[in-house]
RNA sequence: GGCCCAGUGGCUCAGUUGGUUAGAGCGCCGCCCUGUCACGGCGGAGGUCGAGGGUUCGAGUCCCUUCUGGGUCGCCA
């Protein structure tokens, strides 16, 4: 039976009690994580999201009741236990941060019983995910979650202090918007009052932070939570939270600099981390000839190697072919890998070949100097010499080709290099290397649309230097626009923005929207342009993200409360879900189900 | 939408070339135990192998379909 908690009060958390309290008298609450009943004395482990404490309970102090109550408790009966803190008599429990101390309970109150969990309530739990979603109540008990979920306020509250003391504003922006379809798809909300429209949830508070700084606000932040109906990953939910910023009267630089400075402070505050600034800085073309990767993880080497013309001319087709399409020929070296079995190489390929690689050549160096390639036959001697040389190959070196577009060689040897530098453990854990990439192309080519369309988002500002690019060669402009990376994990990213309208209806032009559309669209921000816009900038951090990198989370899932699963549905509710005809009516909604049997 | 991986008692797994009553550890239940902390001892309950269909004398084991979860490509301005 429940007892009443009626005058008690908790005095202290499990884990905030030391050596240094024994001799007082303390009333703890929690969940029995543990009963060890030794027949005359019994020894319960309560737990509560600060840790675990050790109680101590013989007749001789809770009496016969209270012993009689300590017998029944089971796994995850919620107590209250008044007692008082003593040294341990036994031995110390080394394993415990409370180990040195015990309480011996003078009182006791069930004020929960519990069914056995579906699974253990631990760290490290081997469930399965599908179990711990479903009873996600549950799995949120174990502590490395609670750790987890403590972290990450832990760090907003940071974010939000820091922010504050820096003259930031925070201001909410709304849910229900305008559904704007360029991009990801919107999750849409139906309205009732106006039958046949729909709001839009955001993909980002973008518009809104903009209009923000032309009314004056000048340094905006927000915590907003963010939608996108496109499939998950790992990292990707379909709601997900930004730290996100907007500035007036700045530029790149300034931008740059007041993150930097959170970013070192949430790091070590967070975790004890020390980041020195300034943090390098990269340009993305730099980043793509080096590491094939806008987002490089720099904890590593095996850099790309443009080997185009040293290959030029050779008797190699695929080679030569990729050169005369306008492509290049890039390779990276896997130190060591040179006695890579031929079946491995082979699923290298595959791998390869799954990034848009037709095919990966491959050169592997003998100890004795001698060579073992897929394209061998087609070079000369001195071709081949002159490839290893460049590769700075050595013997037991395995060398890796790729000819193509340079977007396609730079995402086969992208992401070869990373598959690599797992399967060769090559990254050091410890190491938290953040770099900036600046200097994004403004435009990116798109086959399917036949037109440009904004690599970041349209109100992207170009660099001076390049804005006369705008009407000769587009696809050259660079963009006023830059990623946080943190280990191969684009943590961030914004741009400093459009404030001319004449700037923003070229930008459109360019991206081939009619300027009736566009206004249709963004009407309300050109037209907010149109009474006075100070230049802005800003910036928006993935929270998840940075959470999942600082806990060493191996999926974004362990670092949000509830999340959903892999088709956008919650285990636990059962959401997304049907709902009343009643409901359907009231907004004049009617479904067209395909290939449904209901 | 494509490809890959997994699905056996409450949990985590094992299950040989298809062959008699499907195993283990943990957990759970009962009894015992005054210093345990992966407590210990004795006893016990509990699964038809995600679902459906097929091959076979016989299927957890082979084939097909399907469901669930994960990873990934596409997608994510």
């Amino acid at each position: 039976m429940a007892e009443a908690m009626k005058g008690l009060k908790r005095t202290h958390r499990c884990g905030e009690l030391a050596i240094a309290n024994v001799g007082e008298t303390v009333t703890v609450m929690g969940w029995v994580q543990k009963q060890r009943n030794k027949g005359g004395i019994i020894f319960v482990d309560l737990r509560d999201r600060s840790g675990i404490l050790q109680i101590i309970f013989e007749e001789s102090d809770v009496k016969a009741e209270g012993f009689a109550k300590a017998e029944k408790l089971r796994s995850e009966f919620v107590v209250a236990v008044v007692g008082t803190v003593e040294k341990r008599a036994g031995a110390v429990n080394e394993k415990l941060a409370t180990g040195e101390i015990e309480i011996r309970a003078k009182e006791v109150r069930i004020l929960s019983e519990a069914e056995t969990p579906p699974f253990p309530i631990e760290e490290d739990s081997k469930t399965k995910e599908e179990l711990r979603l479903k009873y996600r109540y549950l799995d949120l008990r174990r502590p490395d979650l609670q750790r987890n979920l403590m972290l990450r306020s832990r760090i907003t509250t940071c974010i939000r202090a820091f922010l504050a003391e820096e003259g930031f504003l925070e201001i909410e922006t709304p849910i229900l918007g305008k559904s704007t379809p360029e991009g990801a798809r919107d999750y849409l909300v139906p309205s009732r009052v106006h039958p046949g429209t729909f709001y839009g949830l955001p993909q980002s508070p973008q518009l809104f932070k903009q209009l923000l700084m032309c009314s004056g606000y000048d340094r905006y932040f927000q915590i907003a939570k963010c939608f996108r109906d496109e499939d998950l990953r790992a990292d990707r939910q379909p709601e997900f939270t930004q730290v996100d910023m907007e500035l007036s009267f700045v530029d790149v630089d300034d931008v740059i600099e007041v993150n930097e400075r959170l970013l070192q402070k949430v790091c070590k505050e967070a975790i004890g981390l020390d980041v020195p600034l300034p943090i390098p800085r990269m340009k993305w073309q730099e980043a793509m000839e080096r590491f094939g990767s806008d987002k490089p993880d720099t904890r590593f080497g095996m850099e790309l190697v443009n080997v185009s013309d040293v290959v030029y001319g050779c008797g190699f087709g695929v080679f030569t072919g990729a050169l005369e399409n306008g492509g290049s020929v890039q390779g990276i070296n896997a130190k060591g890998q040179g006695e890579m079995p031929r079946k491995k190489i082979d699923a290298l390929v595959e791998f390869a070949k799954g990034f848009g690689a037709k095919g990966l050549a491959y050169l592997s160096i003998q100890q004795d100097g001698s060579y073992k390639s897929s394209f061998a036959k087609f070079m000369t001697e001195v071709q081949l010499d002159e490839l290893v040389k460049e590769m700075e190959g050595q013997p037991g070196d395995l060398l890796l080709f790729a000819a193509d577009k340079n977007k396609v060689v730079w995402d086969v040897l992208g992401n070869l290099r990373l598959e690599l530098a797992k399967q060769m453990d090559l990254i050091d854990e410890n190491k938290f290397n953040f770099l900036w990439i600046t200097e994004f192309p403004l435009l990116e080519w798109n086959e399917e649309a036949g037109r440009y369309v904004a690599m970041h988002h349209p109100f992207t500002m170009p660099m001076d230097e390049d804005l006369p690019l705008l009407d000769t060669d587009p696809g050259k402009v660079r963009a006023k626009a830059y990623d946080i990376v943190l280990n191969g994990t684009e943590l961030g990213g914004g741009s400093v923005r459009i404030f001319q309208n004449h700037v923003q209806e070229k930008m459109f032009e360019v991206l081939g929207f009619e300027m009736e559309d566009a206004y249709e669209r963004f009407g309300f921000l050109l037209n907010a342009f149109k009474y006075g816009v100070p230049p802005h900038a800003g910036l928006a951090y993935g929270l998840d993200r940075l959470v999942m990198l600082l806990v060493k989370a191996e999926s974004i899932r362990e670092v949000i409360a509830f999340p959903k699963v892999k088709d956008a549905s919650c285990l636990m509710t059962d959401a997304p879900n049907v709902v009343d005809q009643v409901q359907l009516d009231e907004l004049e909604l009617a479904l067209n189900l395909k290939n449904k049997d209901e």
